[in-house]
RNA sequence: GGGGUGGUGAUCUAGCUUGGUAUGAUGCCAGACUCGGGCUCUGGCAGUCCUGGGUUCAAAUCCCAGCCGCCCCA
């Protein structure tokens, strides 16, 4: 892709860019199947190291990974009602098999509440029983009508999703609390950007829960984008489900129940959130290569340069860093530069005679315009530069974020601002669902989240319909 | 549902008004180049011109029908 396609688009067209940039950066691609995503080996590479990532966090807090059927009967979708009502439009069903009707229809799980709750009831009989803490890697598929967009809305979504089960509410909420918890740190810690984090309203909360909790992103066109959820799911499904156990005290009792999750999608919003006109810029902890060195041959030094640029990758990867050396022929050093860049490789190496025959380096990040250089025997200033880059990148980004957030109270220029994606707007709010259907009407935009610490109101009145304000809440157009 | 607009090698594109089997670029392959920012040069590869039908000696081009995409309106 030529540098000139890219100019300024991501200023002017944020989604426009995102598009060419994941293409062409060889991250993910449209497949024959509408609405499908392809990840390729460059982007899947990125969901191992976040998957890697949350299993460790997820098997810390005692939870185990397995794995359900791919199809859920109907009758067991139903069982939940505001459940079947939240996901019955986006749900893809098979109706036959090979080309004999099916019986009973059978849903392609748009979430896996219903067929692992139907076990669980058979599995709970007493309070030793308790607590469930299981996790599957999996797909699911949610029928998008919408225009479908790369990690950020397809059809088919890969994810893990976390189903426990305890005997009571208390360590329900501090569950669900605590994957929340992991998750922002793989927003922050991993991918470098920042999150607001907090409960969702009424009209925004899971179907069928009986809270729901969000980290939340600002993007640079002022559109927010949620990364992951965890879900109090109270009683309600285990009311449905039968999930029922005997107590210490001979009693029985439903249990209480969390799901959370994150998919693929997280990556896509850390794309929109840290490129530039060039490309990716990938924080240091999730690319996949973070130092990638490029070999420049003259014609007749090139057998020397060679073997250094090699020592020098072998020391940098006994650092435990994912370094590569591209000495593929027939492309130009100027080709690579630009490729790498487009891929946001955080840092390149360039490599020749003026560096071999000194024993040093040329270093060039990804974020910064200067190229430096490195002695050879300080090589291990990498792994700090990478650090350093990963805090700064991470800095940026919060910035970034909390310059695109106002506290406003003034109806006429809330709902303007809204309108418009001028910024995330944060106000007071009384939290009724019909509000929130007249504010979506008016403006297009919606609660994003609700802070979770009970904060000062900023006006004893709802900003939009003049009721008493309950708490403050972020409103803006969303992805 | 109504209206508009488009469909040409892997990608983008010219040609269509005025019919004569397709233009250029990117790409891919082989090679050259003191290969330090997508360089340059040589040769080659690559197309059911969305599908079906019609008109014609002859259709990417004109006509009809259909399929698919995008945009606008309901």
């Amino acid at each position: 892709m030529c540098a000139e396609k890219l100019k300024n688009m991501r200023e002017s067209n944020l989604i426009e860019w995102y598009n060419e940039v994941v293409l062409n950066a060889e991250v993910a691609d449209f497949s024959e199947a509408k609405g499908f995503t392809v990840y390729r080996p460059y982007g899947y590479a990125m969901w191992e190291v976040l998957e890697e990532y949350l299993d460790v966090k997820f098997k810390a807090k005692g939870v185990k990974n397995t794995y359900f059927p791919l199809l859920i009967p109907e009758y067991l979708l139903k069982k939940e009602a505001s459940h079947i009502k939240g996901f019955a439009p986006e749900v893809a069903w098979v109706t036959k098999g090979g080309d004999r009707d099916l019986d009973v229809k059978l849903a392609v799980r748009p979430t896996s509440e219903t067929i692992m709750y139907d076990s669980y009831s058979r599995w709970v009989k007493s309070y030793r029983d308790l607590p469930i803490l299981l996790n599957q890697w999996n797909t699911v598929v949610r029928w998008e009508t919408k225009e479908t967009r790369l990690f950020l809305r397809g059809r088919e979504v890969l994810w893990q999703e976390g189903h426990c089960a305890f005997a009571d509410n208390k360590s329900a909420e501090e569950n669900t609390l605590d994957m929340l918890n992991i998750y922002k740190g793989a927003m922050e810690e991993l991918l470098a950007v920042p999150v607001l984090v907090g409960r969702k309203s009424e009209a925004e909360k899971f179907a069928g829960a009986v809270a729901t909790y969000t980290v939340e992103t600002v993007l640079s066109n002022n559109f927010a984008s949620q990364a992951a959820t965890s879900h109090n799911l109270g009683q309600n499904f285990s009311k449905a489900f039968e999930i029922k156990f005997i107590d210490n005290n001979n009693q029985w009792n439903y249990v209480y129940q969390t799901s959370w999750g994150m998919s693929m999608r997280a990556l896509g919003i850390m794309f929109l959130v840290h490129g530039d006109n060039k490309g990716l810029i990938l924080p240091p902890r999730i690319a996949p290569i973070q130092v990638v060195a490029i070999p420049i041959l003259n014609g007749k030094d090139d057998k020397m340069i060679l073997k250094y640029a090699n020592d020098v990758v072998s020391a940098i990867k006994s650092d435990g860093i994912r370094c590569e050396l591209d000495s593929r022929e027939g492309y130009t050093p100027g080709w690579k530069f630009n490729e790498y860049e487009l891929k946001g490789v955080p840092i390149r190496l360039e490599i020749g005679i003026k560096e071999a025959s000194a024993a040093k380096v040329s270093v060039k990040k990804r974020n910064e315009k200067e190229k430096t250089t490195l002695e050879l025997k300080n090589i291990k200033m990498l792994k700090v530069a990478l650090d350093e880059m990963q805090a700064n990148m991470l800095k940026e980004a919060r910035k970034s974020m909390e310059s695109r957030i106002i506290i406003e109270k003034d109806t006429k220029n809330v709902i303007s601002i809204l309108k418009s994606a001028g910024a995330i707007v944060k106000t007071s709010w009384c939290g009724t669902e019909k509000c929130e259907e007249t504010i979506k009407e008016k403006t297009g935009a919606t609660s994003r989240v609700i802070p979770l610490e009970n904060e000062k109101l900023i006006s004893d009145k709802c900003t939009f319909c003049g009721d008493d304000a309950k708490y403050n809440a972020y409103f803006g157009q969303s992805y």
